[in-house]
DNA sequence: CGGGATCCTTTTTGATACTG
DNA sequence: CAGTATCAAAAAGGATCCCG
């Protein structure tokens, strides 16, 4: 009777699958086109917001910050006037790559299938 | 002049890239868990519930409907007693499972980096 | 068994303005 | 250029009870 699980309150993230670990990554609205985007070399900051239409600089920074926490991408301040800052897949980062791809594939299927018309009803 | 930008209200999901189709699909919380405990053949509502231990009934119908709404999976009503209802992959929805996998995949990677204590950090 | 209906809380996202 | 700060809005997720 000693350890009794708690029923409600469950752990912040309860799922333990393999899947969850790279979700909590690439999850954030704009992080995969971030890292999309990070695929072919470094960008920098002003680089990426017009890479990515519709980002504020809020939430750029915030995703941004949140995959350099992750050590998916190295930040660096190369000390030009004005100032510019970098952003690169780490060795890490890249590995995320092939899933991102996997996903982008997707993407692409849908869009094909929507201009011939199978339409798979997405909206 | 006749077409002209706004630029604020910028519209519900603004992001361009052939990334975003798939994302708004596998997205959800969850979503990717109900997917990958399909890959292997068709599972009742009672069996997801348990696959994936944390998921309460409103989400997971939720995610169910959704995908049942975008084609993803086929839901079928077996005319038993107690009634039940299995949920199967849709010729489309087997289209997402390398991605789902290729994510897998870098959450194997992650766990067993985290094991040899390469630790990429991810909290 | 397989949900639906409510209600509520947390998390996320965005708009806007400002700064070194 | 590369952000920060603040505020507000909206989604998303969860708890709980109920039902055929």
């Amino acid at each position: 009777m000693a350890l009794r699980m708690r029923k409600n309150q469950s752990p912040p993230h309860p799922y333990p699958c393999p899947l969850t670990e790279c979700m909590r990554i690439i999850g954030g609205a704009w992080t995969p086109n971030i890292l999309w985007n990070l695929r072919g070399g470094p960008r920098r900051f002003s680089e990426l917001k017009s890479d990515i239409p519709n980002v504020s600089s809020k939430v750029l920074t915030t995703r941004l910050r949140e995959l350099e926490t992750k050590h998916v991408l190295i930040r660096e301040v190369k000390p030009t006037s004005p100032p510019s800052v970098e952003y690169s897949l780490s060795e890490f980062g890249e590995e995320l790559i092939p899933a991102i791809e996997a996903i982008a594939a997707v993407g692409h299927k849908i869009k094909r299938s929507r201009k011939n018309n199978h339409t798979p009803a997405l909206d």
